[in-house]
DNA sequence: CAGATCTCAGTCCGACTGAAATAA
DNA sequence: CTTATTTCAGTCTGACTGAGATCT
């Protein structure tokens, strides 16, 4: 129970450092990883079906999230050629600008992990994984 | 970066089957961490102020989560006798049977964490104490 | 037809800011 | 007087439910 209430702790500190970190960007977390998952993929694009599984957000979460980041210009929704249904999200020059620019403050910033070796780190995410894992996750 | 985003993914999960564990009797995450720090304390009662401190929760977000487990009729406000700007929140006879219930809940479910032994469960709690006490995090 | 994808309306929770009352 | 404690009003975010449009 010590563990499981460490974890939560450990976001809330996580998270507040974060957002902190985002916010002269505009960004919250939520946002700034639907950012870099966009970034990471190979056309810039995804279909918000394939962001939802991906963050493990609701459906209702990511039209939100996008419509966001698409009134700030960082996004643009596109007709998914490949399925009449969907809806892609792809991120814009200006968006790549931006996350690019977070993403060297958190560097800079050190995430608040600096206090970890690379060993230690390395255990800790090994150990989340196992929990992760049990519970459908497997996007490492 | 891969343990950060761990942490937050473990947190999501867990919290997800903390909240599905914890409907049935009325309660959310927070509410029930206010309740069992309320059972360990020696006299069943708290300031609001300390409440906020032990959980590193707002000083509003306490009085909201009292508001609503003194609306349910778990916990009752009290002036504090030692400190005449001070509330206390004292658990009621209903709270302590609402938070022992819950917990036998939570244990019988094994908090989604039986896929750990205890030797892991305690390097986590190791290693997040790390970060916790680097937030200043003192509530082990 | 059933099922997938997305959107919209609306609820709920928790974190927060700013301002105020009250007392140490 | 300054500081601490609590409350209130109100904003913002994200998670969700239910319903519906559109397409496979």
């Amino acid at each position: 129970m010590a563990a499981v209430t460490s974890i939560m702790r450990a976001h809330q500190i996580l998270l507040s450092q974060l957002d902190t970190l985002l916010k002269p960007h505009d960004l919250t977390f939520a946002r700034y990883e639907a950012l870099v998952l966009l970034t990471f993929s190979r056309t810039g694009s995804l279909p918000l079906s394939r962001i939802g599984e991906r963050l493990m957000v609701h459906p209702t979460s990511v039209t939100n999230t996008v419509d966001r980041l698409e009134r700030a210009g960082l996004v643009r929704r596109m007709p998914n050629p490949r399925d009449g249904r969907g809806v892609l999200a792809e991120i814009t020059d200006r968006g790549r600008e931006v996350v690019e620019g977070a993403t060297a403050d958190l560097m800079a910033a050190g995430f608040a992990m600096t206090m970890y070796g690379e060993a230690e780190l390395e255990e800790m995410f090994g150990l989340l994984r196992t929990l992760r894992v049990a519970a459908g996750d497997f996007a490492d």
